[in-house]
DNA sequence: TCATTATTTGGCAATATCGCCAAATAATGA
DNA sequence: TCATTATTTGGCGATATTGCCAAATAATGA
């Protein structure tokens, strides 16, 4: 069970920095290569791609790899889910049924 | 939007260590005092509650005193929904329709 | 008021995260 | 093969997080 907190957290924590969260919510809407979720968040691109490496190391994203450029794409749709979720919760009045 | 982002990133970040996860789990069940909470996450009484601070500050949950104790709980019960959601994302087939 | 119990706060060292730079790797086309 | 483009990796300083200790605060009952 100490395992699977700790799988819990790794994923949370992953979804858990700005440039992350906005380039798992602009995947929510397709594939992307990393200079355009570059153009997303802004910053260097080594930045970008270590941040690409957090959210596969977590297993939300996947990539392939077309000619020079990669790929990502999200594994799970539940990432939406995921962030109505969190806008719930930040909702204080729980109005949304939650 | 910067501000909608800065808000999930609190909320999730708060929610991103594993003392924190198991005391929200608890806190799913009901109200609980600091004692309790340090029972559950093991360490230092005021690692306990500093980590309460940051769940307090994010808005996750609310406290209340009465006599010596202070009593914490989840001001939405959002966040059951929220565990079942990262469960989903961990299930990497997504067989549970996310 | 004083001692006790519950909790928070301040401080500090250890560790982790972040962002940039430079260099390495990988595929492509000339 | 060489130059080019896209991306990753290594390294490093800056900043943030974490956990413990000691001290402070708060309520209670003797």
């Amino acid at each position: 069970m100490e395992e699977r907190v700790a799988r819990r957290v790794e994923m949370i924590k992953a979804l858990a920095h700005p440039s992350r969260l906005m380039m798992v919510d602009e995947l929510a809407r397709g594939e992307r290569c990393v200079q355009e979720l570059q153009t997303l968040v802004g910053g260097d691109m080594s930045t970008v791609s270590k941040h690409l490496s957090v959210l596969k190391k977590s297993g939300l994203v996947s990539v392939e790899r077309r000619g020079v450029q990669m790929f990502y794409s999200l594994r799970c749709a539940c990432a939406v889910d995921f962030f109505e979720c969190v806008e719930s919760m930040i909702d204080e009045d729980c109005r949304n049924g939650c």
